[in-house]
DNA sequence: CTGTTAGCGCTTTCAT
DNA sequence: ATGAAAGCGCTAACAG
């Protein structure tokens, strides 16, 4: 590979001085920057950015660590941030844990190591230590989508509990008195917050609270299914699955579509999370749609201004309204 | 941030010695790595990487570029390629460049100046800029999932051609006699590829060349519902639908849904790229299935050959077979 | 306007 | 078994 100074000796001048003319900073006479651009065109140089990074102690690079970069809600996500990001001039590292807080460690030693400007991250479990790894290290750190225990930081996301109420509340609203949740783990927030909003919902018609049955599981294909199995066995059979994200709700369905349950005839499915357009055919499914791509580009937004000094002391929170679309799979439960 | 420094001296002993315990190479005696790695946990010390690659011309990292990590087909390949690098040592660089060339200019020029190991590269249009960029500055390279012109490189791929052919064949042996093809753009080998394979079915039942429309665009979701509404506006609408992609399939969907044609009974469709197991409640569609894990897998693996000196000199090329998945969204034409 | 010097944090090489 | 010196490629700071 050519160096600085290989340049400087084919243009005739010190490294200093086509240095500058690389950065456009500082004087460099016509015929300099002539002569240094034709000996860089010549040798098709580019810049060693490690050796740049190593001495400006900046990379000028951010790491996405998200759960399941499958999930379009995350991929929403990173779009809002790869936009943000191209706009600062920043590259983004995107990592993924597929919900495990090993993966989720390694990487953060990665990132560490690697020495990136800053970390959006959203949390493989409920606690901080990925957290408190980084700001130890003075490495600015935006949570996403989820909350930590214990540790004050910036974070972003939408609002579970809100969103599973508004939902809830619609099924109940259409005479459902016993809607199953299917969730995440019990330890994180997403998961625990919209049991949270469910159980609001449910009380307001239910005050001795038997209209419900929660079950918490993983936040994927197969653990919905195994999830859905469960609820439906149940001596009262739900009339209402409410699926806390896209995952969970296709392995719902397929235990659905196994019992030849209709939708919305036999049983009401509503779930957390939209797809966005263009994923389906026909919009079909009855969801809390949260503003994925405003998540990435706020909390990224939160980031730059950490990393431009701008931001103040404390840790920031936002959190995002979400909406509640009522599609087809919703309906009143059949009289019987 | 601490540094090799901040511990040898709080350690008492020199640089050399914490470097050796950090890397287990070399002699140190247990005493002076107890004091080293004493001193290491009160520190917290992580090693600078960006000092280390650029002390040791190697970043241990891979860049993967794909044209679009919102389709299932590229998570599916970046699976396999995650899950190489780790088993490698390697850390991956996932870069997007939205079909587009000119940002896949300015990515490889990113992954250049930080100088990257190696690169994995789905190239967004079929000149072989990006790849002769790389290879000028000696830096291994595979083409992944499509054909470059003009250059000679490692390459994976699915058979496009032999997938089409057989779709294709399969809808000729139905009774099609009409068959219109959705693809991507002119330019790139699998649009082509699977216009080939498309054309030599055809020409088995219809030596005039008379049964097919072909519709170039983009693909995506938009470009294929407007194909779709154009193909369907033809003189002789045909009875059967073959898309290049899942976002050609599902915009075809949405205009053959707004148009209320029945599927399959009125229209047949076929699909290339199978989704991921978990990713629809019942497989509906007719497609030609890649593994996709697997280009995924092979690729990195031509790479890693190639990055550990063990390959051969000259460019290879898998082509991996594809598979008819026959499902409900195929049947017979009607009789009228 | 241009060049020299020093050093970012680490490891290779050569002494001891 | 340990250390001192040099240098990876670049740029800040100073000098001319």
């Amino acid at each position: 590979m050519t160096t600085l100074n290989d340049v400087a000796k084919l243009a005739g001048v010190s490294t200093m001085t086509v240095s500058r003319v690389i950065n456009s900073s500082g004087y460099a006479s016509p015929e300099a920057r002539a002569k240094v651009e034709r000996a860089i065109d010549e040798l098709g140089y580019m810049p060693n950015g490690l050796a740049r990074q190593l001495r400006a102690k900046r990379t000028k690079t951010i790491a996405l660590v998200v759960t399941d970069i499958r999930n379009p809600f995350f991929t929403t996500i990173a779009g809002g941030v790869e936009d943000m990001a191209r706009t600062h001039g920043y590259a983004v590292m995107f990592c993924n844990t597929y919900e495990s807080e090993e993966e989720e460690a390694a990487y953060i030693r990665v990132l560490i190591e690697r020495r990136v400007d800053g970390v959006l991250l959203v949390p493989a479990g409920g606690a901080g230590n990925s957290v408190l790894m980084l700001q130890t290290r003075g490495m600015p750190t935006v949570v996403l989508d989820r909350h930590v225990r214990d540790v004050e930081t910036d974070e972003v996301r939408g609002d579970s509990r809100a969103g599973a109420y508004s939902v809830v509340r619609h099924l109940t609203g259409l005479g459902h008195r016993n809607i199953a949740i299917l969730t995440g783990p019990e330890g994180v927030s997403t998961s625990t917050d919209r049991v949270a909003g469910y159980r609001e919902a449910l009380s307001e018609v239910c005050p001795g609270g038997e209209c419900g049955q929660v079950l918490f599981g993983e936040f994927n294909e197969a653990s919905g299914y195994s999830m859905a199995r469960r609820a439906l066995e149940a001596d009262r059979r739900p009339t209402a699955i409410f699926a806390a994200n896209n995952f969970i709700a296709y392995g719902a369905m397929r235990a659905l579509h196994e019992l030849e349950l209709r939708i919305p005839e036999d049983i009401s499915v509503a779930v957390f999370d939209d797809l966005p357009p263009g994923w389906v055919v026909d919009p079909f499914f009855t969801v809390v749609a949260q503003p994925a791509y405003q998540i990435g580009t706020e909390a990224a937004n939160l980031l730059f201004e950490r990393l431009a000094g701008e931001a103040p002391e404390g840790p920031r929170s936002i959190i995002l309204p979400s909406e509640l679309i009522v599609r087809r799979s919703t309906a009143a439960p059949r009289p019987d």
